[in-house]
DNA sequence: TAGTGGTCTAGACCACAAA
DNA sequence: TTGTGGTCTAGACCACTAA
């Protein structure tokens, strides 16, 4: 999970053949190359390149089948996950200018949720910070983070306006692996007011658990988007599912 | 893809694990056992082992890195690829009882976006079938969804009360990938009719288009969920990403 | 320091798709 | 029939974690 040997074969061969794809060199719907053609062109071996091959299958980008030769994806362009935990870097990446301005930063006992998603004991601390987000002018998103203090005592020191992600990233926080649970709630009072929408509005809630390598939590966040402006796209198969359906059991 | 050799050893070997995962022998963050005292144990290469472990890893259920053991990860118990395509099947496994009834179905053209998720040409025509999907005897769902003509000529043969998912999959169709996009938003006068609550409402929406593992279109759904009943759920990680963020760019 | 997973090689046989 | 990807083996060296 953590990001060894960044200039692995494999993870080289992924990048390039990810480069093409992303060119336009195979279009949707286009077949790759074989694996003794990649193997010869490498001088790597069979393994090595299906990897290589296994790299683009997890981020759902590629499809294959026995007997044929593998094909591309069509469909949106897929982000990193870095581009998904930051706000910024995923404005940055669609072209837009990202935004923002505190609405609360608080330093508080935990609630009892924030507590459970934490994995901290009931009388911990945590750093809660309320920040509207915008694309441009306009605010599209409001987020809502609860940081637990070992990493919350490194957001207080950081420009709020900004990126925080990065931030920390560059601090040496670890991001490796995160869950997330998206459902459509209506815009309470509060929500309206920050969004300048009316209350009752659909919003995109998406909430979010980030854990570093060994699986510590390093933050619990409720984001909630305007609905229409934004969406989520999800892709998987047979052979590769991470997304469920959940029922509330009201 | 397609699901070849299901009896292969390391499917065996992750079956295996993910059922003592679910039996609880394994708890989340619990230490898995390692790659030779599994290959011990099964009498096989390290290689299989690890792509046991990598068939774990691609539904999310595990996280692994250099030097230390894999440990289960935490969160809801994730669903198959097939409960997930399946309205029926995935009531029957959250115990609930599925039902349904069909608010319309039609055999007409097909609309522009209609082509061009199912990759026909203009003037091809699609079966359309509207349902209210039921847990129990509470609506939460509006089902809306075209099918090419060679599935939707299967489909009408079918009770369509019923899943129609699984009576295709007897009938030799094979559901290979998807893609989902979610958002949210408000309930049209139809919808709030049909799900007997009031316009506005916010709605989850999820619109999937499921291909067979040659890439066909085989279908193209637009579902609206009650919004504060449903809610989805991915997992990724910086290896393995197949979630994405968009902006609609209004 | 001992044990673990990450990367890579060089083979083998097989099931399947496409021509 | 030819070439493709799917499965499996038996080795090797290395980077990293945890004791």
């Amino acid at each position: 999970m953590t990001a060894p040997d960044s200039a692995s074969l494999y993870r080289t061969i992924a990048a390039d053949l990810k480069a093409s794809i992303r060119a336009g060199v195979y279009p949707a719907g286009a077949r790759l190359p074989s694996e003794s053609e990649l193997a010869a062109e490498y001088d790597a071996s069979r393994g090595t390149i299906r990897q290589a091959f296994a790299a683009l299958a997890a981020d759902g980008v590629i499809s294959s089948r026995r007997g044929a030769r593998r094909t591309v994806l069509g469909g949106p362009r897929l982000q990193s996950f870095a581009d998904l935990l930051s706000f910024s870097r995923w404005a940055r990446s669609v072209g837009e200018k990202p935004g923002g301005r505190v609405a609360r930063l608080e330093h508080r006992a935990a609630t009892t949720e924030e507590a459970e998603q934490l994995e901290l004991t009931d009388e911990a601390n945590v750093y809660h910070l309320t920040r509207v987000r915008m694309l441009g002018d306009r605010p599209v998103m409001i987020e809502r983070t609860a940081y637990p203090e070992h990493v919350g005592e490194l957001v207080v020191g950081l420009d709020p306006a900004g990126s925080l992600t990065e931030r920390l990233e560059e601090l040496g926080v670890i991001f490796a692996d995160a869950e997330h649970t998206i459902d459509a709630v209506p815009a309470t009072a509060e929500d309206a007011r920050l969004l300048a929408v009316r209350p009752r509005v659909p919003l995109l809630r998406e909430r979010r658990r980030t854990t570093d390598p060994a699986g510590a939590p390093l933050e619990w966040s409720e984001d909630r988007y305007l609905g229409q402006e934004v969406a989520f796209t999800v892709r998987n198969s047979v052979n590769r599912n991470s997304l469920s359906r959940w029922h509330s059991g009201r």
